[in-house]
DNA sequence: CACCGGTGGTTCAGTGATTGAACCGGAACG
DNA sequence: CGTTCCGGTTCAATCACTGAACCACCGGTG
């Protein structure tokens, strides 16, 4: 989307929202940052995104507040969710949804859990077992019976990846 | 996106979801879709798109079955969302929620209500007075707290969508 | 200090998508 | 007929994305 000229409807919030995580690669950066991703590196192996488009995304993503570049005890930068990146979790969840109930007829390729009491998470977010809508720090994402598994892993960040794990865990 | 080389990740429904309603203007005429639009022309005035533009985004979504294309009793063209399409409806709440809570100081632009019983939604999509997730044929919009008149409305078709009424019904 | 690998980031030309404005053609109307 | 409405197309200009190479910094190591 252009910077200059943008989607204008001043009383869409979903234009509001899609002006920020519209972007080819936006959301997929996003989603990646929720499975745990932090480092440059990582992001552009893990999406196969040209560094240059990653490098822009990500400042745009840190501009808006969506996500914050921090430099870690050891020097190296991590991007990494603030608040109002995690509050996109609803929309990244719904999408992903959408996603596995028309073009995964197996079922979910991730199933969704409640780390503390094992329960699945139904659409609305909610745990099947306490009831209660599971805070993302607490949701756990495993593969779930429409993953098609494609071998051994290619690279280790991948393989951590695909291994069950809590959201917003670092890598 | 482009169409050659897509997002590529098998096992990820996110990425297979963007790659349907992730372009430029997607979204946003699926929104418009919800709201009862069904003309060509008035997508292409309502949303400000250029008419190649539109005419591409169109045919796509209707090769991927979330609009139909169909003529009605007069002959007049209409797209209309099938219920792939209707599915789209709670990523399309999340992302209008996400940009109501960050950008609207004033409250939701657009406000959801139980057309049957008046009760407003919240984010789960559920009715405070009748507890139920709520179709999308019962949920009745209208302008909310956040929503900011700008004079009377250009055109008779954004000064219909500017009044209460039921999603997907036709203008 | 010279060298080295790892990492975040930049540069740049080539390609493809988006834009806006003008144009097209059929159908309904007078 | 001439006009208007409407879905749709054409086209040049612009803009964004891509991929591959390059750069700069940093912390070791010899």
């Amino acid at each position: 989307m252009a910077l200059p000229s943008t989607y204008a409807d001043p009383n869409c919030s979903l234009a509001r929202a899609l002006e920020i995580v519209g972007e080819r690669w936006s959301l997929l950066i996003v989603r990646d940052a929720f499975y745990g991703v932090r480092r440059f590196g990582d992001f552009a192996t893990q999406l196969g995104i040209p560094r240059a488009s990653l490098n822009s995304r990500l400042k745009s993503l840190v501009e808006e507040g969506v996500l914050a570049r921090e430099t870690d005890a050891g020097g190296a930068i991590e991007y990494q969710l603030t608040d109002k990146g995690v509050a996109l979790w609803p929309a990244v969840r719904a999408l992903m949804a959408w996603g596995d109930e028309f073009y995964s007829p197996n079922g979910a390729k991730r199933a969704l859990r409640h780390d503390q009491d094992g329960g699945p998470l139904d659409a609305g977010g909610r745990c099947a077992t306490c009831g209660a809508v599971i805070p993302v720090p607490e949701i756990q994402i495993a593969p779930g019976p429409g993953f098609e598994a494609s071998g051994p892993a290619k690279d280790p960040v991948s393989a951590v990846l695909n291994t069950p794990r809590r959201l917003l865990q670092p890598i």
